[in-house]
DNA sequence: CCGTATACTGAGTTAAATTCATTTTAAATG
DNA sequence: CATTTAAAATGAATTTAACTCAGTATACGG
């Protein structure tokens, strides 16, 4: 009785929660919001009508939970899916193919996400959360020297991003799967380096990163052998 | 019978259907789509709500009209916009500056888009359409040699539109105007030449090109200089 | 002017979201 | 354990708004 009072129930009550998010994200998924009857996700849920209502304020506070756990579960599979040690380069690609691989999945949800209520409102913070996962490669790309300074980080999460997102439709229209060569194609010309395959050429090219370091080292060397010259980076 | 009865009617008749879908534009945009009532829409088209049902199956019809209305607007805009002889470059510019000023000044109804029955269904052809105007360009480009054969045009529609609609959120939601160098920088990066504006900072900064030819004057010197030692970057 | 087809009307029907008085279950108390 | 009390759950009743349709108004050819 005593002991976890709170805990005990606290555990039931977020158990009945999400077993009503599932049955709310599965209802929604197959016959979208306008379809799916409040009714109906109740009794998917083993629930009453009612009940839906304690956990949430309304229908649309529903999508926004649904919606709202998929981009927390991504993140979290984004970060997974990164290697810390990796470079920019690399890691913008981990988190491409993982993001387009994604969303082509679970589009049904992605979709959803725009039936959440528009722009402002922090129903999307859970958005601005994942995005960041980008923001923060870039970054510590632009610390490392991997990228340029004064990258446009933000107009690059745009295209990244946009880009990732419209080729998904485009496959998913064509009924065509996961194609690797879209990521690719992104990044070189985010990044530059690796031939923008143009329908699938394979030959090799000198990468920006792989410039910058040959330079460096280059640039080490020289100052070693030779200083007596000038200095221009600050 | 005889005449023009027909003709007669029909002009009117499609006074009375446009009336009835800007009426409905504006209330969309105001309020969303969940938040018009029909019956809202009739009064402000001086219409009894019942009409509206005789030119439009239903609200979601309704939606599809406004929506499709807007895209074909913007596609004959867009032709206009465009100067026949300008070259792939100033085109795609001029296209990416009218479509981005588009969608920032009618976002609402953009935003509506997302509302019309998702992917499939030919409710959307006049997107479709307007898409068009973006391979015409780029066909031609290729056609011209102003861009390489096999240019992954499609992919590079994506690219285009992905970004700027992203890029447009991204305005909106921090309540900026439009920005122009949105689209010069986007074109940097999808056709190449002049500098990508990284924000508003001015001054130069290496780009792939500089540290190759950096790069390969250090090495003609290295190599003048001194010839008997490591190689490490292959 | 009349007849008829066409356009229009808005009260009535219906479906589904949301509410809330009542019941059930769980925890605490003695 | 039996009892009290609070929390959780229920589903019938309410409300709201999309959609229908029997009836009315309008226009137009003859």
């Amino acid at each position: 009785m005593p002991a976890t009072p709170r805990h005990t129930s606290r555990a039931r009550v977020e158990a009945k929660e999400s077993s009503i998010l599932n049955a709310a994200e599965k209802t929604f998924a197959e016959v979208g919001f306008d379809g799916a009857k409040v009714s109906d996700i109740a009794r998917a849920a083993s629930v009453a009508e009612g009940t839906v209502y304690l956990y949430y304020k309304n229908k649309q506070d529903l999508l926004a939970g649904v919606v709202g756990r998929f981009w927390t579960q991504l993140t979290q599979g984004a970060e997974a899916a990164i290697q810390p040690e990796a470079t920019t380069r690399e890691q913008l690609e981990q988190l491409g193919r993982y993001h387009l691989n994604s969303i082509l999945e679970q589009f049904e949800v992605v979709s959803l996400t725009y039936r959440a209520r528009p722009q402002q409102e922090q129903d999307l913070d859970q958005v601005r959360e994942y995005v960041r996962v980008f923001d923060r490669i870039m970054q510590r790309g632009v610390d490392r020297d991997e990228l340029p300074k004064h990258t446009p980080i933000g107009q690059l999460r745009d295209v990244f991003f946009g880009t990732l997102e419209f080729s998904a439709r485009t496959l998913k229209l064509r009924e065509r799967p996961y194609d690797h060569s879209v990521v690719t194609n992104l990044l070189a010309i985010m990044v530059g380096s690796s031939s923008p395959t143009p329908s699938s050429a394979k030959d090799k090219e000198p990468s920006n990163r792989d410039l910058m370091n040959t330079l460096k080292s280059i640039q080490k060397q020289l100052k070693v052998a030779d200083n007596s010259s000038s200095n221009k980076s600050s």
